[in-house]
DNA sequence: TTTGTTGAATGGTTGAACCATTTGGCAGGT
DNA sequence: ACCTGCCAAATGGTTCAACCATTCAACAAA
């Protein structure tokens, strides 16, 4: 019913604000940043605060930093990492290219959970298998009382993701689900299909019977089915209403002082 | 035949060395590190420069910072994201589950690529044809003249990710690129398999000729060609000549102040 | 033209202070 | 004995004011 309220720093807000200029192509690649003590004085916060947030930016690959050089914006599409997947869905304005950008997301992460789930087949251990169990029938469960679906059915995914017995997979999957969090989050895009409990039994119940094939070929009609449902969301969106589109666009801002 | 000199900033020395308990399993899960103030004191520094360490390790998804309420590690299983793969790399001591990283991570670089390459043949422009091309002319001339060939390998793939026409695809390659780019660093594991220049212009041949299948089973033959190789001469690291496996090993510490 | 010098700009580091939140203990009431 | 409310210590968040180290461009000297 009620959810936690998140308090930004002023180094996240910060940190948000450059990276929305350069994910939107405000600034171009190769172009400086003020200095670090004008930045500063223009968010109306201090050094070490802003350094914080440019620390951020520049694990992130977004911009580069040189003792005495200045601050360089890169170009984001060769020197970002996938972790900026997540960013992106929160940061990026234009509706058609945040509806471009689901699609390439719904996509990888179909390839991606086809391959975790053929491994999870493979690889899982009692105590995985008896995680996933638990793991569906909270599902199940918020499936029924139609609460906290959305949680349950990427917490599933997430646990799928253990199963597979390999650090990298664990974490891809942990990437994927962090995006698909924030996508979810407000309820802004969650769709189910038809058939959605069935098809992930279907998909718990390969994995379990330790059939690589089978868990990765029912994994992928469920994606296919709930990608599909997914997209004609996000067409009715873009085309149809507009007033509606309100959901599609962020909301939140930085809090005053 | 020279390179560029590096100078680890006091935060990313720190951020390393705390990183690197956490993935080596020397601070449990759940336990809280010392204060800020403590905690600089011991790394002889002050807290805004440990602040930004702490600030790198927060979203690296190794620790949780809460304020009043102290510093949590975080199970880096379930919280990591992938990104955490290129500093694994640099920073898990134990040989032998770096060795299994290591298997692991290049069988997820086999899978990712054969995708990006279906994608490459599929959706690439003119524009990256010619990009494609020009990689493959300097992969060439570095076999030939036997310099920076991993760079331009690295580069060559990065290329291909480009190619595929997807920010999220081309933010994986660069992802797996990054940290491959760590591995082969100072010649620690770089090896090329038999056939190596033909094989990879067979996958530059087919996504060229726009074919995606054979593509995929081009770049597929190269990494299995590769990875076997690969991991023959891990194999002969973790198991045969111990004295040879310091190449294996970390060198490289914070430098003095 | 090339090379060396120098000073301004800019990031890197430091120390101290104060604010905001969390946490746990303590006093009082029930 | 248990709950409630309050307070103080611990701890992260923020700010300020310096000073150090590197880069870069302008300029002088060879």
């Amino acid at each position: 019913m009620f959810e936690a309220v998140s308090r930004d720093s002023i180094a996240d807000q910060v940190a948000r604000q450059i990276r929305r200029l350069i994910l939107n192509d405000r600034v171009a690649p190769g172009s400086r940043l003020p200095a670090e003590r004008d930045l500063a004085q223009r968010f109306g916060t201090n050094r070490n605060t802003l350094r914080e947030a440019v620390r951020l930016l520049e694990e992130e690959g977004l911009i580069r930093v040189r003792q005495g050089g200045g601050m360089e914006v890169l170009d984001y599409r060769r020197t970002g990492g996938i972790h900026l997947i997540s960013h992106y869905l929160d940061d990026v304005e234009d509706p058609a290219r945040r509806a471009a950008f689901v699609i390439e997301a719904v996509a990888l992460r179909r390839e991606a959970m086809a391959l975790v789930a053929r491994l999870a087949a493979r690889e899982h251990s009692e105590r995985d298998a008896e995680d996933l169990r638990a793991a569906f029938a909270a599902l199940s469960e918020a499936v029924a009382s139609g609460q906290g679906v959305a949680a349950a059915d990427i917490a599933f995914h997430r646990c799928l993701g253990l199963a597979a017995g390999r650090l990298v997979i664990a974490w891809l999957v942990n990437t994927l689900a962090d995006a698909f969090e924030r996508l979810v989050r407000d309820g802004r895009l969650w769709v189910v299909e038809e058939g959605y409990l069935d098809n992930l039994r279907a998909v718990l119940e390969a994995v379990l019977a330790r059939d690589p094939d089978r868990a990765a070929e029912t994994v992928t009609r469920h994606f296919e089915a709930a990608d599909e449902a997914l997209l004609q969301r996000i067409e009715s969106w873009t085309s149809g209403r507009e007033g509606d589109g309100a959901a599609w666009t962020r909301g939140t801002n930085q809090g005053g002082t």
